[in-house]
DNA sequence: CCTTCCCTGTGAAATCATGCACAGGGACAA
DNA sequence: TTGTCCCTGTGCATGATTTCACAGGGAAGG
């Protein structure tokens, strides 16, 4: 059953762009036929049709669309892969980049680059958000910061302090409000979802998002409670907490780079300094106190 | 040269990941011959070694970890798409999607939803955050709320209102700080990175992110000056405006869903009810004034 | 009505990729 | 040193893919 070749995809790709098999032929430069059996092999590899076939060319029905633009996703990946390839350029010296959720990057690391900053002022500091594909985006920065329960096994990286997470709502509303909000995309597959459903009914959630600063932008807009890292809970005078952090929910936070790139000296200090950085903020990031 | 197969990548990845093209061929269930010559075929097609031969085994240097992380990002896109294929289920009723960038999500579209949740409190209201791959990446959402110039042919949408942009520092060191913060990632495509460069020496740029609402955090912590939406700008205490909006560098802001999906009536509704709410704040979002 | 054009679909020949078997070489242990 | 093991790399037979050429059918236009 899965014959399993991602080249399928291309010739799948372009069939739904040119709405027909003859087209698409053309435009890969192929003949037709070759279109016509790549695309029987791709649906049959997965056991449907994906085309409504018609004497006046091939077209997708508006249910398969997903998967056209899932393949596009693909598309895209490829292009990066060229891109990365052609400009395989080292990056330039005296900047680095830094990633992390964007709830850090939002809520905690700008304090911190900021006195790193004025401590060397010759770097360039570049801050990098990516809440989903974390693990596989990660070479697009060489520090991250990262609240996980462990590292993959290519990073090499030390805790700097932990993160708790608690609920706010909007100050006014308050305690009043007793829509939820729930939480989307990559963060609907977190222990913190699975303790969320524990005390939200689904009839009771009003909205989500897939990320926690958007989130707090909801809650502070009186849409729902939500449950928040407590930075940024903190940081928004809008908001209110509704009770003390729950101490299951700590997650600890890594700050970590490749495991090839550990003993470059620069990045060395650097990860020392945002470590130290994370550790002289530490009550604040687990309970929101600021020391 | 682009003789261009996307699944000699799954092999270029299987050779990344198990270290030798024997691994990989054991892996992939095919002969070791076969993975050599699709990786001979993938290097001299696109004109360079990505591997380092040693009697032990394929080894990548490096340098060219990206490309193996950007071929991960290839094979997550691809496994989305039999997800994808595999759940082609629909959305569950009474849930709608929205997406935006960043910034409106935080800045703009919490309000806007707000009031429309309490109009609508049966609807669930998902807010989903994305500046990258927005176009191809559509499919997660029922709505788009997209600055731009124009919109992609398969979109159908109008402009609800313009977004402006105006250069930020923290409030505290105000005009003193003379460093800059540039624009990273996909917003470096941008007219608005255009228009930095002919701002702000490359020498003066102390840091940068890929995304407004990271920026603004570093501005408001001291980093540099930054141009940011007027909206997300004003949202923020900790932030003082510079200088006047630049009126070239205003947006249309369109609010959009896929031409299949235009004539459902729930999401009509919601379409023109987020119109209206950015074009009530159509002062606030091209000058970030308060109506 | 017929003609033309563009589409899908199919069978046979040619091309290309794959698997197999084997050569060569480094690493490691006896 | 010798033997073993695992690795890369290469010729050749085989089998799968692609191309080519052609059949059939709907749509548009005279």
């Amino acid at each position: 059953m899965h014959r399993d070749n991602w080249d399928d995809l291309r010739f799948v790709l372009a069939v739904a762009e040119h709405g027909s098999l003859a087209a698409a032929a053309r435009a890969l430069g192929v003949n037709h036929a070759t279109v016509l059996r790549r695309i029987a092999a791709f649906e049959q590899s997965h056991g449907l049709t994906l085309f409504e076939r018609s004497p006046a060319g091939y077209r997708i029905p508006p249910e398969r669309l997903k998967v056209i633009e899932a393949a596009r996703e693909v598309a895209a990946a490829v292009d990066a892969v060229s891109r990365t390839l052609r400009g395989a350029g080292a990056a330039p010296a005296g900047r680095v980049r830094v990633t992390s959720t964007d709830s850090l990057c939002v809520a905690v690391l700008p304090e911190i680059l900021a006195e790193i900053s004025s401590e060397m002022p010759e770097l360039r500091l570049d801050l990098v958000a990516a809440n989903e594909r974390l693990d596989l985006a990660r070479l697009s920065a060489e520090i991250a910061v990262r609240p996980a329960m462990s590292l993959p096994d290519d990073l090499s990286g030390e805790i700097g302090a932990e993160l708790g997470f608690a609920v706010y709502a909007q100050r006014v509303q308050g305690e009043r409000c007793r829509q939820w909000l729930g939480l989307g995309g990559t963060l609907a597959r977190t222990p913190l979802a699975d303790w969320l459903a524990g005390q939200a009914e689904p009839e009771r959630i009003a909205g989500g998002a897939d990320s926690f600063v958007v989130l707090a932008g909801m809650a502070a807009a009186g849409l729902g409670r939500a449950v928040l890292p407590c930075p940024l809970g903190e940081s928004d005078a809008r908001l209110v907490r509704l009770a003390a952090p729950q101490p299951e929910l700590r997650v600890p936070i890594w700050v970590a780079c490749h495991a090839e790139l550990a003993d470059v000296p620069r990045l060395a200090t650097l990860r020392r300094r945002i470590l130290r950085g994370l550790a002289r903020r530490a009550a604040y990031l687990a309970c929101g106190v600021r020391a």
